[in-house]
DNA sequence: ATTTTCTTAAA
DNA sequence: TTAAGAAAA
């Protein structure tokens, strides 16, 4: 049991002037987050609550690295919030009867957060923001988590971008990104004066859940220990990354960042997710460290924000289609003849076991750091689709629920890319080759050794394909598709 | 964000 | 025979 007085979905009477609630989501920060600002301006009592909401329809459940990687997130951002004199409150619930317990137990007189994208998400958010103006309370929404929001994205005709280069420069032709909000310095804020304060509970008293209640970590058995090894959370640790990454691989960047044993990209992309960081605090802080490069580092820059730009446009495809990770984009596909499963290839490429030597770097680096080099995503992706003939949607659950960074957005935009049904996509006869991707992008087996000790022994595995016979069968089998009549 | 095969030109 | 570039998949 949660709260005193909070029993159901009602809201009670509306307190004009009482506190403020801020309802963070997938956006766990102090710094640059507008919704938190805007509380702070407002200048009354401030609560924060994290809610962990595994009931209301549609929402996607969290895979297990995304558990292990909010669980430490949380405990980082309580924190963070203790150390401004505020404090984080957890519950666990549908989110519509949980904000309401809420509002009733503070009193609260208004309710700020910033905007999610997935259309589960957008509804329960409707919702809320419905009944709460509907009961007198303030509800207010903010940009936080991207730079553009996707309706304000159109091409001349009026309708959404499915080409990434003209939505890019629709994006970058219009005036920058905001520049960033400091974290406030304070989150204390004075209490109403008067005799009549509305509120029933004061921040500090308002019940929270236990986070070890929530059982996100892994137990029985414990598999996070590599995860723990390659991870700091939190957005102190994410803007030490940034900062490093600005100072030190920058200006390799465009050079370096499809070789996977080179440390130069980023790794920004989970803090991303979990909005320990923002793309604005990214999008500001890189512009100013291209001031100071020239020629090659400079377009290193660029690049860098490209990458962010597709971030965006993996968003603004999921915003107009929202089942991104269930239904190929171009429905040709749906008439992609796949071989009824195979158990053991797909096992095989879970674990790193298929004898091709950048596959099983790449698997078993991602089993171990919940995290994968972006080059050998698309080589993995590639070989399950293209050499197994496995649909992508299995290769999406998997990649869903061991990456510690995988988002509703970017995630299956990235399968479909590969797989070649989605937007923009890789041509669907574009078939990486496993073993020339290696010898180009990992030629001294640096990342091999790093992720498969075994390799070049008799222990390592005999390839479980043949990548000619398959490819061959891949493109027989895409020929149907490439023939077949979209259902219009 | 490709690979393979074909063509041409040079040795 | 090989390298490089174009074309096809």
């Amino acid at each position: 049991m949660t709260g005193a007085g909070g029993s159901a979905a009602q809201t009670g009477p509306a307190h004009p002037d009482g506190p403020s609630l801020v309802w963070l989501r997938d956006d766990l920060r102090l710094g640059d987050n507008p919704a938190l600002t805007a509380a702070v301006e407002r200048d009354r009592p401030l609560t924060l609550v994290y809610l962990l909401d595994e009931t209301s329809p549609g929402i996607r459940p969290l895979g297990g690295a995304a558990r292990w990687w909010l669980h430490q997130s949380l405990v980082s951002l309580a924190a963070d919030t203790a150390a401004l004199g505020g404090r984080l409150v957890l519950r666990r619930g549908a989110a519509a009867t949980v904000i309401a317990e809420l509002v009733d137990e503070l009193g609260a007189g208004a309710v700020f957060w910033n905007r999610r994208y997935g259309e589960a998400e957008r509804d329960v958010d409707t919702q809320i923001k419905a009944s709460l103006t509907e009961a007198g309370i303030v509800a207010h929404s903010f940009a936080g988590s991207l730079l553009f929001e996707p309706w304000t994205i159109r091409t001349g005709g009026g309708t959404p971008y499915t080409v990434f280069t003209p939505f890019w420069r629709a994006c970058t032709a219009g005036p920058p990104p905001r520049t960033p909000y400091p974290a406030p310095a304070s989150l204390d804020l004075p209490g109403d004066t008067d005799a009549a304060s509305p509120a029933r509970s004061t921040p500090a008293t308002l019940p929270s859940d236990d986070l070890d209640s929530w059982e996100l970590e892994p137990r029985h058995p414990d598999w996070a220990d590599g995860l723990r090894e390659a991870w700091t959370p939190g957005e102190g640790a994410a803007q030490q990354l940034l900062a490093a990454f600005l100072d030190d691989a920058l200006p390799r960047y465009g050079t370096e960042r499809d070789l996977p044993a080179q440390q130069a990209t980023s790794r920004l992309s989970p803090y991303l997710r979990w909005g320990e960081i923002s793309p604005h605090q990214i999008w500001h802080a890189t512009d100013v460290a291209r001031r100071g490069l020239t020629g090659a580092a400079a377009s290193s820059a660029t690049r860098f924000l490209t990458e962010v730009g597709w971030r965006e446009f993996a968003y603004h495809v999921l915003f107009h289609a929202p089942d991104l990770a269930t239904a190929n984009l171009r429905p040709g596909f749906d008439a992609f003849p796949w071989p009824p499963l195979d158990e053991r290839a797909l096992q095989a490429w879970r674990q790193g076991r298929t004898g091709f030597r950048l596959v099983d770097a790449g698997m078993r680096e991602l089993w171990r750091t919940g995290s994968m080099h972006n080059r050998v995503r698309m080589v993995t992706a590639s070989f399950l689709i293209k050499n197994l003939l496995i649909d992508w949607r299995l290769g999406e659950q998997w990649f869903w629920d061991t990456l510690v960074d995988a988002d509703p957005a970017s995630n299956p935009f990235g399968w479909q890319w590969v797989a070649g049904s989605g937007a923009d996509a890789a041509p669907y006869f574009r078939v990486f080759n496993p073993e020339l991707q290696a010898a180009k992008f990992d030629p001294a087996n640096e990342y091999v050794r790093q992720n498969v000790p075994e390799w070049g022994t008799g222990a390592y595995p005999q390839p479980i394909v043949d990548l000619g016979e398959t490819r061959r069968a891949a493109l027989a089998a895409y020929e149907q598709v490439k023939n077949s009549r979209p259902v219009s």
